[in-house]
DNA sequence: GTTTTGTCTTTTATCTACAATAGACAGATT
DNA sequence: AATCTGTCTATTGTAGATAAAAGACAAAAC
């Protein structure tokens, strides 16, 4: 195969959902849009739709014929772009996996091993090396340097340095800036979880990467933003790795970002700069704890 | 071709200059060690140098037959890796060119002009990427984002942050640590630099290169250091291409740099801030000017 | 006149293949 | 005993090929 069509199979699975709801689809160049992808990627999902009865499509007539079932969706499996693969696959293997700093990491082998060709692995290990887990040697392997003590020291010096910078910046937002009203939104979400902590704890990793993200944002930089990308994947992937504690850390998290985010709403740079150092203090302790 | 032989090349013309000084070479490891590649490429060369009648081989015995001549080396063109010649056609591109923020990149056209596969490409802009000049839009092309005043204030912004942070380090630091040392022999080319200011301003740049990045490294910090590649690339093409009053402009630098030294010298925290905030500040409207 | 569709071309994502390079091992040499 | 050489194998860097996906343009439909 020369490409996957994951792109295909993920839009058409959410197509799917849309045709439960409605008796005819709008135009293709719409369902580009809402779906994300081309009028090439739509053409092919209406044919298949056709091709299964879904629905019946002359020119602009696209009618419903009936709803879709379980079985006509494609597993979730395939609908990950290889890229995703990869990573998951990368990540088990260093971070679950007993990987040794130092370790040699070989792109032929782990391309067999994820059942793929070496040049999206290449690719992704270029992508991945900027997050400073690994590093090549030229005409020869890479290196990995580990999920390390020293590696969660820097990464969140850094972060701290970024954190309190853009938290500065996020009081000094005008008031119409729409990044008061997703905080708004942030906010009521964290209560609802807390609201309900036992059950819903799980949830609270994505909100906090979104939390994050949007404080990270005020600071208008874009190596301040990218930056981010580093803590988010750690953590998500810690948080994966290391649930020992987990409904109670995360509560106790919740209860800080609530605090954080009233001191932000204050205006008030000193107490954003108090809140956030106590929150990112907190937050760093638990990551060191869960390094050996 | 599979992959371009610049690495015994490049490792041929060296060796071929280690020739010139003795009568005969070095065992094949040593050789090796010597010029940074494998035994196998080591083993090339000799053999080359058998066929050209350079030396005698015969297992350990190397011995000089005659002198190389001008035209036994590789031209240097044939020595840069296919990487640097993408590097070099990228940056002239959308520095020197009227590249405009916002212009769409095109691997396969790029891949043409340059005279390479799109593989080597589409890796150099995946690496590249980090650099915050493009963006990748995914199963389509990439945008850049272009060297505009928003880049260059944002990138000033970090890196005056991080050149604080490890000056602060930089202080710090006990007396028997190697920096200091360096140190000492980067004030000196400053002091030979400056007494023959109007022949050598052109060598600046580079020493303006290992200054900074020798303080960066006061900070142990990987992501502080790496970042430090961003700035050295964005000033390397910088100082290429605008070099009005670039005697003038260096000249000034290199006193700032004293100053900075002897602030780092002293030991003391405040006066090395004052220093290297006096000196970054300058580089930042240098920089600045340059951008229309 | 604007939007949609049908058709066609171009580009990207990925695989495979192969020369250059690195690296391993046993036997030879000092 | 240590190092070096001869030989062999494995891996990387790069090109080229191909299906998937994006996108351009004119004719058709509203």
């Amino acid at each position: 195969m020369a490409k996957q069509n994951t792109v295909f199979k993920d839009a058409y699975n959410r197509c799917l959902k849309l045709l439960a709801d409605t008796s005819s689809l709008p135009s293709e160049p719409e369902l580009g849009q809402v779906l994300g992808v081309s009028r090439t990627t739509v053409r092919a999902i209406l044919g298949r739709f056709e091709e299964l009865q879904l629905i019946t499509w002359d020119k602009r007539k696209k009618s419903v014929l009936r709803q879709p079932r379980p079985d006509d969706y494609f597993p979730t499996e395939e609908t990950d772009s290889l890229a995703e693969i990869i990573e998951r696959s990368f990540m088990r293997r260093i971070l679950a996996g007993g990987a040794e700093p130092g370790m040699q990491i070989n792109e032929l082998e782990l391309a067999r091993e994820i059942g793929t060709g070496t040049t999206s692995v290449r690719e992704f290990l270029i992508r991945f090396s900027r997050f400073g887990l690994i590093e090549k040697r030229p005409n020869s392997h890479w290196i990995l340097k580990g999920f390390t003590r020293e590696f969660a020291l820097e990464l969140t010096e850094v972060r701290e340095m970024f954190e309190l910078r853009s938290a500065a910046r996020f009081v000094a937002l005008p008031d119409d800036h729409p990044a008061w009203d997703e905080l708004t939104k942030i906010e009521a979400l964290h209560r609802e979880i807390l609201a309900d902590i036992d059950k819903r704890y799980r949830e609270f990793s994505e909100l906090d990467e979104q939390f994050h993200l949007l404080v990270h944002k005020a600071s208008s930089n874009r190596f301040i933003v990218d930056f981010y990308d580093i803590i988010a994947i750690v953590f998500h992937y810690h948080y994966q790795w290391n649930k020992t504690n987990a409904r109670q850390r995360n509560a106790r998290a919740l209860e800080e970002h609530l605090a954080y985010i009233e001191a932000l709403r204050s205006h008030d740079p000193a107490r954003a700069e108090q809140a956030c150092r106590r929150h990112l203090q907190s937050a760093r302790e638990t990551l060191l704890q869960s390094i050996p």
